[in-house]
RNA sequence: GGCCCUAUCGUCUAGCGGUUAGGACGUCGCCUUCUCAAGGCGGUAACCCGGGUUCGACUCCCGGUAGGGUCACCA
């Protein structure tokens, strides 16, 4: 038996920016159509001319483009453009007597085109929720069009989805309570039902629905924020659906891979910011250090550009970070300082505890001596070449001193790793130098 | 309020009649270390309540409760 192809749509209304739950729901239904060797159909229901803008459309695409859902159709149709397909269908509706001219008392005209409720019954079944069941009798005669230019969504949806073949609509929960009169209206077009899908919510913190005030702001404010595309789709993914083993990383690859709504919850999801962070991390590890760089590029101060031994220094940044925006944060509280600048220091910071300034002015000429002697001045040769002696010595009252002499700073990457980055003859200047001050 | 949906650690979740209720994030402790970070190890913490059904319920059914969604000439 042949199959038909799974075809998903995502359905925006340019009505605001792409945010976390849009682009949730986008990547569901991508991942399933493509899970299916389906497509994705993208299409702007952009009906409410007051509230549709084009930098709204603009945001969605860029979102979208940004975290790697493609859509499959070459352009993408606007509703606004396709007027006269929904004329046809209302004129049709109101010939048979389906849909009627109403005269208004209320709202912003006279007349309106309502729906001639039968009050009955719709009965559908959800891909996650099972059976669900409307009376539609609590909705009345509903508004379909303001007038025959002018649908509303309802129509508009039922018809693009119809003209499109759209096998499966996979929505927010939001829409389960606009199903019936969908279903109400593509029955009296004598359009075949599509199969439904409500995913679940997601939700801010204090469990209510996302909104502008907290958490519905562009996704690519997160790009901003430095976060990985990948690690957001990873995170959204695992938001309402699991994959049933517990592998938490994953590209999109392997998400399309895995996908299904079996395994997708019926409760929404509160957003986590901390687990997005460690994703983050997670997926960071995997770049090179040049893709790092490439996509880390504005975060990395310019002084730090061309230092000579960037690769190291690199690599010191990149484990101490969740997103790339977090080097800000460690610029700002000059963690980088002491690489560019030899750093304030004075005897009192060098002297570990109580040991007084000779004991490490000897300590510190000890170190330089045994250096001076290195050819092979990264973090094994260095710490091979002092290890022994901290050992002997007591290793606060060499590594300390050490520290201190290299960075200032009470806290700093290890000092081995840090004579790495500066290199042999910084390194052995900035020992002199606090050996000087004691 | 009507209608609809939902209900396992703080959060994301596994579980699909019999488990010491598992994992992850967070948090806490320990190890590692000169410090921070990373890493390793370990701890903490959950089945909303009440009835059934059953030899046996987190799991099935019913009822409460709670949360959410929706009730536009928005989508």
């Amino acid at each position: 038996m042949a199959m038909t192809k799974v075809i998903t749509r995502f359905p925006p209304s340019p009505t605001g920016y792409f945010h976390i739950g849009s682009a949730r729901t986008a990547l569901f239904n991508y991942l399933f159509a493509k899970n299916n060797n389906g497509e994705m159909i993208l299409r702007f229901e952009d009906t409410d001319k007051e509230r549709s803008k084009p930098e709204y459309e603009k945001d969605i695409l860029e979102g979208l483009n940004w975290l790697g859902i493609k859509h499959d159709n070459d352009s993408v149709p606007k509703q606004s453009e396709r007027l006269g397909v929904y004329r046809k269908h209302l004129q049709e509706l109101i010939n048979k007597d389906i849909a009627y001219i109403s005269k208004e008392k209320e709202g912003k005209r006279d007349e309106v085109i309502r729906f001639r409720n039968p009050n009955t019954k719709i009965k559908f079944n959800d891909l996650i929720r099972e059976e669900v069941e409307f009376d539609t009798t609590d909705l009345g005669d509903f508004i379909i069009a303001k007038s025959l230019d002018e649908p509303v969504y309802h129509l508009t949806v039922v018809v693009d989805d119809y003209e499109t073949d759209i096998t499966h609509v996979i929505r927010g929960e939001d829409h389960i309570s606009n199903t019936a009169r969908q279903i109400l209206i593509l029955e009296a077009l004598g359009f075949a039902r599509p199969i439904y899908v409500h995913i679940p919510l997601i939700l801010a913190a204090d469990r209510s629905k996302l909104s502008k005030r907290h958490g519905a702001v562009s996704i690519m404010e997160y790009k901003e924020m430095g976060y990985l595309p990948e690690a957001i789709v990873n995170y959204l993914a695992l938001l309402g659906w699991n994959p049933g083993t517990e592998k938490e990383i994953f590209s999109m690859d392997e998400l399309i891979g895995e996908f299904s709504l079996g395994k997708v919850q019926k409760g929404g999801a509160v957003f986590n910011s901390e687990k997005l962070d460690w994703i983050n991390k997670k997926h960071l590890g995997k770049l090179t250090n040049e893709e790092f760089v490439d996509i880390a590029r504005e975060h990395i101060p310019e002084n730090l550009k061309n230092f000579p031994n960037f690769d190291l220094l690199l690599a010191s940044i990149r484990e101490r970070i969740n997103k790339t925006s977090d080097i800000d944060k460690l610029a700002e509280d000059g963690e980088f300082d002491f690489y560019i600048d030899e750093p304030e220091m004075n005897p009192e910071k060098i002297v570990w505890k109580d040991e007084g300034n000779s004991a490490a002015k000897e300590n510190l000429k000890k170190v330089v001596s045994l250096l001076e002697r290195v050819d092979d001045f990264s973090y094994e040769g260095v710490k091979s070449a002092v290890q022994p002696f901290a050992d002997e010595r007591g290793r606060g009252s060499v590594m300390h001193p050490m520290r201190i002499a290299l960075t200032g700073r009470d806290k700093s990457p290890d000092p081995f790793t840090i004579a790495g980055i500066l290199g042999k003859e910084q390194t052995i200047i900035r020992l002199n130098r606090a050996i000087e001050l004691l």
